[in-house]
DNA sequence: CGACCTCAGATTGTCGACAAAGTGTGCAAA
DNA sequence: TTTGCACACTTTGTCGACAATCTGAGGTCG
């Protein structure tokens, strides 16, 4: 999803993705105000459109609005990153246990090429700790498709998934996961292979509730710091 | 929630709760086709506010836009609905067993209270089908509250609830689970005064699954007519 | 010296008008 | 009659300006 693919017909849908980008990106930093005219400014548009895309944004809770008091950047406590991923973990193991059922047999052999793909990028150490986090995310995502439901591909996909990107930007130069958490994947698809939805379910649950265990610590040094 | 409490200090929030009741409640169809202009007379005031209430409608899920074309109602298909059921079978789940372990004593001696208050209603027989409905979502919401996730406090409250209540109103006329409905919620009740999340997971896991069963019966007979 | 009030400055909320895109109708030609 | 095109009309997308609200600095009074 290439951020320079900003072919959208309206700007109010450009905006959206202009300000999600940045706000994922950590380029407007968390509890930042958001200024109307300013914004407008900045990316050519009038304020409605911007007022709207502000409004899109608040849906995907990546900004907080307060009624004229203006918008700021949503701030990602320990609490709501709790939450975050308590209920991620409950969703995506639904996803598992229903893609274990609706998956074809040839997309799950593609979720294991993906995966090959990934640890290819591994093993050539280069590859920036960005691109593997978005890499894990496209496995996350190709199985929240795989599930067929499509209220939990748009929960996952179009809300949840910008916070995790944003807490992922923030935690990434500390956290290491990436080898465990590609064993993890490959037990993953291989209880989609034998289309053990209730293991898979287990699988991605444990998968999510490690990551989280993972986020806590670095949460924890970085509180320690403060 | 009287309609008339539109109090709220922005004419964008305003027209949001508006348009979510003429929708929840049918008094716009599903499918219509919402027009800017002649909303926005409607409810005095100008298009700006109006397009933003429609984004955050669309957030909702409650309406659906396409860019140059308009809004429309969302038309709440077989698929979706049972996309909804599912997702909430695993939301509310998971907010029982947190309930269980987060809510005081006294806040599940409050649910059984208004169990206490519903039952009353049900006897009065007058209560109507609509308030009664609107009384078993405030059981399940307080459920959500409970479980202290405020992210599935949100996700329950703001948006799939709405559906909720749409679906409610459209096949209310013909569904008469109460009883059974009150019976499930005083057991899962009482697996929260024992502590029992697992137990008050799977009680609401199936009452939620018996209610898919019973809206989806509904729905085949409307097909068969059509 | 501190608390409170006043009054600009800045920012958000709202409106009306214009531009762009889409829609439908009627006429002409095959 | 049917198909295709052109034109007018409707509706959405966008902008600039004005009104309402909030914020903060400065001064005044206790």
């Amino acid at each position: 999803m290439p951020s320079s693919l900003t072919q959208q017909s309206t700007l109010a849908d450009q905006a959206t993705h202009r300000l999600a980008h940045s706000i994922v990106t950590g380029e407007l930093a968390q509890g930042q105000k958001l200024n109307e005219a300013e914004l407008a400014e900045r990316y050519g548009m009038g304020r409605g459109p911007l007022r709207e895309a502000l409004r899109h944004l608040e849906g995907m809770r990546l900004v907080k609005r307060t009624p004229n008091a203006g918008a700021r950047v949503v701030v990602l406590d320990r609490k709501m990153l709790a939450d975050l991923y308590g209920v991620r973990e409950a969703l995506e193991g639904m996803a598992c246990r229903l893609a274990a059922a609706q998956m074809s047999d040839d997309e799950i052999a593609q979720l294991g090429a993906l995966l090959d793909k990934h640890e290819a990028q591994i093993a050539k150490q280069g590859g920036k700790v960005y691109a593997q986090s978005e890499g894990d995310l496209d496995f996350h995502f190709q199985i929240a498709r795989g599930s067929r439901n499509h209220m939990l591909m748009d929960l996952l996909g179009s809300e949840q998934y910008q916070l995790l990107r944003m807490c992922r930007h923030r935690t990434s130069r500390l956290a290491q996961r990436t080898l465990p958490a590609l064993h993890q994947h490959r037990q993953i698809v291989e209880a989609l292979a034998n289309r053990d939805g209730e293991l898979a379910e287990m699988l991605m649950r444990r998968h999510i509730h490690g990551a989280w265990r993972s986020i806590s610590e670095i949460i924890d040094k970085e509180e320690q710091v403060a």
